[in-house]
DNA sequence: GCACTAAGTTCAAGCATTGAACGAATGAGG
DNA sequence: CCTCATTCGTTCAATGCTTGAACTTAGTGC
């Protein structure tokens, strides 16, 4: 590190700051200036190479009262763009993403994946990422999948077990000639809720359920992955040491008692659809079913707050769709169980961003990638 | 932040990689210049005002070879120290620390603090500071408590109720004319073990059982104290959602089963060193109940295993001299329920520290804010 | 038209590190 | 004892980004 490099170092992480603001909202240089603490002068340095490759455009005058008029910088319609891409036991998904945090298109298509092959998984969502693909620079692609990765590799995916060790980054850069980034989908769902915009503050947990029960958990604003990528495993956080035998080879796992299978079949009902509609008719059997997951969910996650203590908890995924019948008794349980619980400053609230969270933060993860590391938007 | 501003950053963030590169060990200019990847001319620049100033001396010349000879740098056997102090229920204790991670004095006195006001116990605790307090500068104190600690008040302390609320940091830092800094003892016990050495890696979870169960938690080499300082709550993760219930509210925690307490009672003992004697005659009645508590501490670590997915557990406190009897029993609940535990990649190992963990964490806590802000150090 | 206001630009000044050149201090070899 | 090789530590001009003040630009209000 010589000192160019340190000087280096703080024009991009004032470039980012800048980036930053501009992910918020449009602005002029005086308002950017205003708003990030760096001068004017800095502003026009610091813009001019954007707006010279098409990262920015410069709008026409703002006519906002007296003196000269500002011209409010934001990114360029024509500017680059990151892709999503789900891939789920019953779904594919795609999204398009703004830097300005601006969905352009997305998609999601029902599909059994169960038993496909990774080549072939990977050729449907090569298809799909190329339909949506708009005539506009790539910046990369952020592909999630329902399993713990580790270093680029799906190390564990009970549900996809014919995806686990298969090179699916690399298999899909190959077949799009782009940046693959592979995630968790419990982290990029979390990651949702955060980038590009803060639905839930910079710590909180995602919890979902879909096959497994997955908890992405956020720390001052960035992912926590763990040291291999096996953190917020909540689906197999114990509440009854001798409780119901898990396919992962433990006992009492909170997957047994409030994953979304259970919930089902406890009901009696094949699918979420379903289910939600009788709960809304007062089916008592979908009730109990409901409580009685809310009630384990509620045990795991008063220890998963004894543990991370964070002060909101989002429930998203089919969580999100039962919200208003699961919550009580989560809350419940939480209330008597969570230590810091006292003065209630946990907040417990429904995700608001639907089937498509997943792939929402799978195309963050790029965009933010880019933002937080300026000097790729120069490539 | 102007850019003069910047540049001050820089130079400090320099002073601090040579500061640590010291707290590692000596080192002549030229040496720290090769191990910080600073130059030579920076180097001279960076510790003429530490040797100025007595924190660093220069010792004389060495004779290594050929060339000129080098003349090491090291912390100044005179310059500044810190002093750690630790409450508790049963005793009182005191440490002061040198910057260069060498112990200068240590002194434990039982004490039953349990009734005492907190004026009372400021008095004492200030009598044993002001007995080792050596002549030399003083950086300011570390206080630790058996409890949580939030926004440096004691928010919660079940084994001492009468401290609760009280002004302990400031009451001290009164009586000595010093910064005091208040914090969990389960957090300074984790802090020991990362400051002023590394002994379990820069990712770990170090758990203890006094009267309750605290881990601290060690993430990216920084302790993980969550929004409110509840974090790491150990004693309190459910393992059996109907089982016992605890003081806390809940039902089923680790704390109940786990805790010194039960196991002494089940074992039919009164004190620690009963026990440990016991478990060494091969008493049946003791070596059930440590087993039965391994068990139980077991599933709760793997519990937080799976949420935070750290690579190694290090035993103290108590757990420490239980250690031999107490780990087959922990780590067998952790491989047949850790998900990453596939590998047997997590290490569970008993502390080196003894008795003195907490209050060498709490001198550390001291040296490590002076040695990471270097800028406290001239003034 | 003229004063006023605010946006955006230009430019010399300031500063920590660098790398090369230099001075200092010793061992090896004759 | 002297010279050469070697390594340590210091000196100094050069570098490059932000700053703040001065300046230019482009509007409004009267």
């Amino acid at each position: 590190m010589t000192t160019v490099d340190h000087l280096r170092q703080v024009r991009l992480g004032n470039l980012r700051t800048v980036l930053l603001a501009l992910v918020d909202r449009p602005g002029s240089r005086a308002d950017l200036a205003a708003r990030t603490g760096l001068t004017k002068a800095t502003l026009s340095n610091l813009t001019e190479p954007l707006l010279a490759n098409g990262i920015l455009i410069e709008d026409a005058a703002t006519l906002a009262g007296m003196g000269r008029p500002s011209k409010p910088l934001r990114f360029h319609p024509d500017g680059p763009v990151a892709v999503g891409a789900e891939i789920n036991v019953s779904h594919l998904a795609v999204e398009t993403l703004g830097l300005d945090g601006e969905t352009i298109r997305r998609h999601l298509v029902p599909a059994d994946i169960r038993d496909t092959t990774p080549d072939e998984v990977l050729d449907r969502v090569a298809e799909l990422v190329r339909e949506i693909t708009p005539e506009r620079p790539l910046l990369g692609v952020g592909l999630a999948v329902p399993g713990v990765v580790h270093d680029g590799v799906l190390v564990r995916a009970p549900n996809l077990p014919k995806l686990v060790g298969a090179s699916l980054a690399g298999g899909l850069a190959r077949r799009l000639d782009l940046d693959v980034e592979l995630d968790n989908e419990a982290n990029l769902a979390a990651l949702a809720h955060l980038w590009p915009r803060h639905l839930a503050g910079e710590d909180f947990v995602h919890v979902s359920a879909d096959v497994g029960i997955g908890a992405g958990v956020v720390l001052g604003g960035e992912v926590y992955r763990g040291a291999s990528g096996f953190a917020g495993e909540l689906g197999h956080v114990v509440i009854e040491r001798n409780g119901v035998r898990c396919t992962c080879g433990s006992r009492g796992c909170v997957e047994r008692y409030a994953g979304l299978d259970v919930i089902l079949e406890q009901a009696g009902r094949r699918h979420l659809d379903s289910l939600a509609k009788a709960l809304k008719a007062g089916d008592p059997k979908a009730l109990k079913a409901v409580r009685d997951a809310g009630e384990a969910l509620g045990v795991g996650l008063a220890t998963l707050m004894n543990l991370f203590d964070v002060p909101a908890v989002v429930l998203g995924g089919s969580y999100a769709v039962l919200h208003e019948h699961l919550s009580v008794a989560v809350q419940s349980e939480m209330d008597s169980r969570v230590l810091a619980g006292g003065e209630r400053h946990t907040r417990l609230v429904a995700s608001p961003l639907g089937e498509f969270a997943v792939v929402r933060g799978a195309a963050g993860l790029i965009t933010r990638r880019a933002v937080q590391q300026p000097e790729r938007l120069f490539a």
